[in-house]
DNA sequence: CCGCTGATATTCT
DNA sequence: GAATATCAGCGGG
């Protein structure tokens, strides 16, 4: 067979992980994240660089909680928030140096009604709107932490590039300098985006403008 | 649709 | 002890 530069399924994942988590981040917009029998394509998600960004929470190095972010590409970044809530990154870039994508939004492509048991009460809007939403929507707990998305049992599967995607100021971050750094397919009619907390003084767009 | 507020455990100072 | 990369539930338009 001629050799491809690109395999099909989580094997090709590696090669789109490397390079800056702003760089990266946009590239996932359209792969699948897949646990089980529920399938979902991403739609928005968030950069997040280690000692340089103090919107990290490797910002201040090392940490138990934090080890995975400073590993090697391609693994499962979990962590749990405000004592409710699991949310799931992906590490990206080399080892040694922290650096991860947040995985706030997608679309049900597979399994929609065993999403749909786990979260009875949530509107089809909310059904994986927000990143803990989505990990409760694929059954994403802590104990994947540190698990191989090319191995699994959480995979991630490269999707086309995107042609379009905007980007905007991340949410929920305090004390740390806007950074363009959140990503989202624009359109989405069942997955909106997030809104920031606070008006922004300048929205820095992607290539169409925000809204 | 919008805005507000309480809940709750781990993490680090 | 303070802060937190959040969400559900409520009220009003």
């Amino acid at each position: 067979m001629a050799a491809s530069p690109e395999q099909p399924g989580p094997a090709g994942l590696l090669p789109l992980l490397d390079g800056a988590p702003e760089e990266v981040a946009p590239r996932l917009l359209g792969a699948v994240l897949r646990h089980g029998e529920v399938a979902l394509r991403l739609t928005e998600v968030e950069a997040y660089a280690g000692e340089d960004d103090p919107g990290s929470h490797a910002y201040r190095g090392p940490t138990p909680r934090t080890e995975v972010m400073f590993g090697p590409a391609g693994r499962l970044y979990t962590y749990f928030s405000y004592g409710m809530h699991v949310c799931a990154n992906v590490v990206v870039g080399h080892e040694g140096r922290a650096a991860a994508v947040l995985l706030r939004a997608g679309e049900v492509v597979e399994g929609h009604d065993v999403a749909r048991a786990r979260r009875p009460r949530s509107s089809e809007r909310d059904l994986t709107r927000g990143p803990a939403r989505l990990c409760q929507a694929l059954a994403i707990t802590l104990e994947h932490g540190g698990s191989d998305l090319v191995a699994g049992p959480v995979t991630l599967e490269p999707g086309p590039a995107p042609e379009h995607w905007e980007s905007g100021p991340r949410v929920g971050l305090r004390g740390a300098p806007e950074r363009p750094w959140r990503f989202w397919l624009p359109g989405e009619p069942s997955v909106s985006t997030y809104r920031p907390a606070a008006a922004r003084p300048a929205p820095s767009t992607g290539p169409g403008g925000r809204r």
